[in-house]
DNA sequence: GTTGAATGACTATTTTAGCAGTCATAATGG
DNA sequence: CCATTATGACTGCTAAAATAGTCATTCAAC
């Protein structure tokens, strides 16, 4: 028996929806599932997994086929890919390195 | 010596944005990372690579710290991800079951 | 200034993802 | 109709991801 991780609906879904996409963009340039992982440089059982919106994959390699079908997360925003990381990176800068958390002791000694 | 996949640019690229995104929404949640983290379920050491950008963590782990922290990739899409997947469940049907390779085999034995 | 917690970096171990390969089925193109 | 081959579903093996744990550093709160 495995441990079997338990995954939120949202998070679910959306890797569900990404492999359905990718599966669709694979069909729509009528590429095989072989011509597409031999692309990819994966096996052709993994991008099975990856199209069927398994949670056990390798982040890199489901966006690397994403890309080679051309699905563009983070489309909506117009600038570069780099631009876009240098903007964020901004944003962090401007809290505080550390979180010190409010150490949430319920302290009910009494 | 590890093998050492490559990746195309723009998934170095957006895993990298993904990761940074995670860690701008940790700390404007005012989470420390072993505060986000066990709340995924997931070790320290993990959530540091996802927000360092890795290729290499699994997908579902990705996703769900993302989704913990209010990222929501396909938001440019005002239907529910259900609704998004059956609509390309939808499109995919419309195409071919099998896709017949043209054997693009050059050809070059000379 | 003191101090405790957050972070960065590393280790050894366990778990598991990716792979190559196989087989049965059946859709497609001729 | 027929032959080809795309797809779905397995297997065991190996590489590597995830983990728990440690330690040093340093920021933030007091």
């Amino acid at each position: 028996m495995t441990k079997q991780r338990t995954y939120s609906k949202y998070a679910l879904e959306a890797i569900a929806l990404l492999g359905e996409q990718i599966k669709l963009g694979r069909k729509q340039r009528k590429w095989s599932e072989k011509n597409l992982s031999e692309r990819a440089g994966i096996s052709r059982a993994t991008l099975q997994k990856i199209e069927n919106g398994e949670m056990n994959c390798v982040i890199g390699l489901v966006f690397e086929v994403a890309t080679l079908v051309g699905i563009n997360l983070f489309e909506h925003n117009n600038f570069p890919l780099s631009r876009q990381i240098e903007q964020t990176k901004d944003k962090v800068a401007l809290l505080p390195k550390r979180i010190k958390s409010k150490t949430k002791v319920v302290h009910d000694d009494f």
